[in-house]
Order: C-alpha cells, then sequence, then structure tokens
DNA sequence: CGTAGCCTTGAGATGCATCAAGCATTGTGG
DNA sequence: CCACAATGCTTGATGCATCTCAAGGCTACG
C-alpha cells in the first residue's frame, strides 16, 4: 500500500536540526508524482528546464518544521515523500490547521504574497521534498508560458481548495465535516496512485479537529457514528471506506470540488 | 465619506441584462486605485501596457451577477466602484458567503484553476469594473516581468486571506467573529481612503452571517453585545468604531492579518 | 401611507465543548 | 523481550453557545 522510496544514497553531513539535505539528483521528468506537481501538463521534453531549477532535496523528519510562521520566504516545496500539515498556532495557544499537504502537492505558496510563511510547514511523518527557490521559479517561468500558466493553475487551485474548506467550516455539521475530510483524502490517495478506499491516517484525532474546527472527542464520536452506520471501518489510525456512496451522501448534495 | 464616481460618459446601448457596458476608456496610469489594484507597484511610466489590457468597463447593477458558478472563465475583474460578494449556494439551499470585494480588489482568482468559475459574483450595490480578459493578461505578464510579479501576489494574499478566514471559522467564538469581520472591513475601508471607523455596510446581517459562518439572529446579537459594552455603535447599515483598541482586542491575540 | 424586506429580541431546543475517566497503542529502557 | 510510561483515542455526563422558532418593530421605498 506504501510503494515509497525511490533510491537514496547520501545522507550529506548531518545537521544539528532535524533537516538533512540531500544533493543527488533526480529529474521532474523522470518523477513519478510529475503529472500531479507543478510540471503537470507541460510536455516531458521540456522539463529540463524545470530540471535546472529543482537544485536540492531536502529530508524533513517526522515532528520537524520545514518552515515556521514569520519566516522569510525563498522557496516552494514540492512533497516527494512524506506528508505535511500547515498549521498556526494563536498565542491564546488555539491552533489551526489549514491544510495537509501529500506527495506532488506543493507548499509555501502563501509565502509570495508578503515574503513571510504565513504558516509552519510541520512533517507528520518522515519526508522528503524538492526545493524550488521562488525568484528562480519566476525567472524561468517568464520565459517558458507552459510553465507560467501552470503555476497560476496551482496557486488558483489552492484558492478553491480554500473556498471549499471554508464553506465546510461554515456550513456543516460535525459528522458531515469529518465525513467531507475522509471522502477529500481519500480522492487524493486515489490520485497519487493508492487505494482510496483504504489507507492510513498520517494526523493525529486531535489535528483532524484542528482542521476541521472541531475537538478531539467530537471526531472520534463522529467518526465513531460513521462506523456504526457502516460506511466506514476505522482501527486507530487504518480507516476503511466501506461505502463510499452512501459517505459522499453525508455532505448533502454538496461538493468536495477536489484537490 | 464616497468620493465614488469619475466620469462616465457613454452608457452604451442598454442590453436586456442587469449588465451594462461602458467602451469609454480610462487609464490604470490615472487610477486612484491603481495602488491597491493589480498593477500596484509597477511604475507609472510602464502601466502603458496594463492600459492596452483593459478594453472595457462593466456595469454590474446592485443584486445582478458579474458571474455564476460553473460559467466559463474568461476575464479577471477589476472592482472600480461598488462592492460584491462572492457566494455559493448548496442544493440544500444553505448558502456560503467566501468574501466581500471592495473597490481596487479582483474578482475571480479562483476560476484560472479550471477555467469555470467556482462561486457567483454578485453586486451589493451598483458597481462598476474592469475588465482583464486573462490570455491577454497572461501573455502580457509573459513579458513585463512586475505585472507577472505583482500577479503572483495579487494570487497569494488572496489564499493568506482566506487562510485567515478559514482560521476565523475553525477558532472564534460568534463575537470575535463579527468584531473580526468589523476590524478587517475598517482597515480596507481605511486603505481606500474613507473612513476606517465609520462607514455603511453595504451587505445585509444574513450575508454576513453566511460569510461568518452564523445565524443572521446571532449576527444581530453580537452587534447589540459589542455595541453594548461600547466598542462600536450601530444603527441599521451604518456603523462606527468608538474603540478600535478594545474592538480589536475581543479577537484575542490573534490576526486578521490583512486583506 | 402602506407594504415588504430587514433587523431585533425572546424562549426553548440542540449540537458541540468541556470535564472526567479509562482503554489502546507505541515506544523505551531494563 | 517484557514492563511500563507516554501518548493518543474513546466514551459518558454535563454545560454552554449557537440555532431554531416566533413575534414584533424599524426602515426604505413605491
Amino acid at each position: 500500500m506504501t510503494p515509497k522510496d525511490e533510491a537514496e544514497s547520501g545522507d550529506a553531513a548531518a545537521t544539528d536540526t532535524a533537516l538533512d539535505y540531500a544533493l543527488l539528483k533526480d529529474t521532474c521528468a523522470s518523477c513519478s508524482l510529475r503529472e500531479l506537481c507543478v510540471p503537470g501538463g507541460i510536455p516531458k521534453a521540456e522539463l529540463e528546464r524545470l530540471d535546472a531549477l529543482v537544485a536540492m532535496r531536502q529530508r524533513v523528519t517526522r515532528g520537524a518544521m520545514l518552515y515556521r510562521e514569520g519566516d522569510r520566504f525563498r522557496s516552494l516545496y514540492a512533497i516527494r515523500v512524506g506528508s505535511f500539515k500547515s498549521c498556526t498556532t494563536r498565542e491564546d495557544g488555539r491552533v489551526h490547521v489549514s491544510g495537509f499537504q501529500l506527495p506532488g502537492e506543493l507548499l509555501g505558496l502563501d509565502g509570495v504574497a508578503f515574503e513571510r510563511h504565513g504558516v509552519d510547514a510541520v512533517a507528520l511523518e518522515d519526508s522528503e521534498v524538492c526545493v524550488l527557490p521562488y525568484p528562480d521559479l519566476e525567472r524561468i517561468a517568464q520565459n517558458f508560458p507552459p510553465l507560467q500558466h501552470q503555476l497560476h493553475k496551482v496557486m488558483s487551485r489552492e484558492i478553491v481548495r480554500e473556498q471549499d474548506v471554508m464553506m465546510m467550516l461554515s456550513v456543516m455539521r460535525a459528522e458531515e465535516r469529518v465525513a467531507a475530510f475522509l471522502v477529500g483524502l481519500s480522492e487524493r490517495y486515489l490520485r497519487l496512485g493508492y487505494s482510496g478506499t483504504e489507507f492510513v491516517l498520517r494526523m493525529t484525532r486531535e489535528e483532524i479537529g484542528d482542521y476541521l474546527g472541531l475537538k478531539i472527542e467530537t471526531v472520534s464520536r463522529a467518526l465513531t457514528r460513521l462506523s456504526e452506520q457502516e460506511l466506514i471501518a476505522v482501527r486507530g489510525k487504518h480507516l476503511r471506506i466501506d461505502n463510499p456512496a452512501a459517505l459522499r451522501a453525508v455532505l448533502g448534495t454538496a461538493v468536495v470540488r477536489r484537490e
């Protein structure tokens, strides 16, 4: 269920942070995530330009931060392996998770606006990202319209995704939110080539709650109720969707547009 | 309090829709909203390129839609005069307002992703927008790095704004949400050169509720409570902020990053 | 002046949060 | 390899914030 880990050799010199740099080079053209990532829709032959950009891989161990809220923005990050949450902590301690990111998805788009990251990016498991220095990306996009266009699409998709989340937070009740969350995850795993009906939740119930605007107990109860209705089966972090159609129907007729 | 309406002559032929096209030409360079809009940060002398793009103005009467969810995406729209809400209606009747837009702000960024608009754009009052045909915009940006960069910033800012809204929906209680909403509006009016402490709400209580994820009665009660605490004074749609610092303090120490 | 839409206020219902306890799973050190 | 601690998860009882339902008042506009 997890055809992860591609060949990896150098561990580079261990830094004293939890971040570990790998300078080895693979090409976007050869990447299995190509179609989902920034290069989506760009002819394979043209990808060398993009490859020139992706100078570096970076590993992030579970629980470590790729960047923090307020950090100077330098790069976007494409997830190769693993998963992340994007979150902010308010001074009163309340936490909000603005999204979970899976392989092929992009981190850091919010940083372009003010040249600072607006959220923390925390690895949910040992992960690896491609580093895309932003000034270089803009420069290359300048001379390469398809990349330009693709970049706009990726940003716009993030806007649409967030609109869907706002709608969810604004109009759905607890059980609907949890169902929407699971349906969304399912679609994304499917797109990645994994099973869409059986997968492992990389995040805790509490993180799900911080994403959905619910308390951990409420998330737990919603999962229990969905199980009782036999729409899903949960055992710890392992989740199986037994009745996809009915699960989707829980959302009312509403959306979960995509992403 | 409303230095609106610039010179306007031709009304063009009235269409049978509520939309009214004005082909008259003003320049971005001469527009008082310049700094807030797409051209922000672009030297005045260079604006001719952008002017070449803005081929058309369009009027939208109060209550009319500039575009609908599902419409084919062709253009972005910069608001010149008036205000809009962006919203979706679920089949079960529940409505979500994803944002309110004021002069100088951009409508339609969500359409880039899938070449369809994801929401309805409804004029809250008689309004006028600049039409920016998207393919042209991309083409010009291609050859004009500052515009390119500015466009990215505008999109990223929208992402950040939506993150702030999600946070609000997810962690704030009713009174905090309403306070955050008012603080946000205040800042935006201020930036437009209007008073930040006294303004007219262009939207109904219900629309505010659909934006904040609250019922109309709850919005009303929150406003009443904020009045009782003498942070604001409300009379119908007219609103005055009497104690900006205290109003901001209602949000906890949290954010309202900007818009 | 009258009507329609919008807003406010009250009373009662409900869904989620909170508080509290116990169980399960994971990881660690003996 | 086992025991135990720590963390995460579930479940129950209770309280509170917001929703729902209902009525009446205000404002704008024809």
